[in-house]
DNA sequence: TATGAAAGACACGATTC
DNA sequence: GAATCGTGTCTTTCATA
């Protein structure tokens, strides 16, 4: 994990490119003060150190009809690694499960999950609910994304 | 919203922008069966109607330094626009507060937070804690992220 | 009407100095 | 940092079924 190995040129460019990675290479040196030449390099760079991640496209749950989100809560009393195998073969190959932590506090699970309807949701808490040793399942789900971002803070 | 308008061959298409937005226009044709030419305009026709909605890229939180992952659920008494437009102006501002859903249930707002350490959050706690009529504020960190992923299932 | 082939201008990635 | 070159992409136009 080590130490930041970004500076505010860096910082100039990540920002632009988590808003839109299809922004021109010159455009974006020249965001950054640069030559394209020395943009490209640091962006060589940051991709090598792992900061770059990924350059992905980003579809609209609206526009895809998938019109529910949902986060669900749930707690067990098994937390061995055989019942998180089981939990990831089932509840993690739902395509509309998007993102799965194990978390601290009250909870022991915490999912998102991007869904057509209540339908869609309901063969996935059945799931989640006929797995062993579920003791607790809740749901709450967006009326309202009032922020969503897939920008990340960019720290120092 | 509408109708899917979405056939087998888009998602193909869609499946692997959203994996890997820098995938070659011909190796992306190839993968759909198409030509150049028609994998072209079927793209162009996605983003026309909305589904694409942007290509960028994604950071690492681990080689950012961002080290905390986590959700806040917060109970409020008021629940009106200027409450709201108060919540926005001061957590909403927060780079690491990358999520707001209002939402059903027993909690009224959900937040997904990544940040530095918990101090970084703590400022962010401290902030909804100020707020007026904000009865109750639990948090949930992440521990470990089993699954977590800009990909939505593609309906029909 | 919809799809495939061809061809051009253009911009990007990458190297060299 | 500047200049450069090969490559691939974007886009239009024409041909085809």
């Amino acid at each position: 994990m080590t130490r930041n190995i970004i500076d505010s040129v860096d910082r100039k460019i990540l920002t632009a490119l988590q808003r839109d990675a299809s922004i021109p290479a010159t455009a974006l040196a020249e965001v950054a003060g640069l030559t394209s030449t020395g943009c490209w390099r640091r962006i060589k760079r940051l991709e090598e150190i792992g900061v770059i991640a990924a350059r992905v496209t980003l579809l609209s749950p609206q526009a895809l009809g998938l019109g529910l989100t949902g986060y669900v809560m749930i707690r067990t009393r098994d937390h061995g690694d055989a019942w998180l195998r089981r939990f990831l073969d089932t509840v993690g190959a739902f395509p509309e499960v998007v993102e799965i932590h194990r978390t601290t506090g009250d909870l022991d699970y915490l999912l998102k999950i991007v869904a057509r309807d209540l339908a869609a949701y309901n063969e996935i808490y059945r799931t989640i609910s006929q797995l062993p040793d579920v003791t607790d399942v809740s749901a709450a789900f967006s009326m309202e994304a009032i922020k969503s971002t897939t920008e990340l803070p960019l720290p120092r």
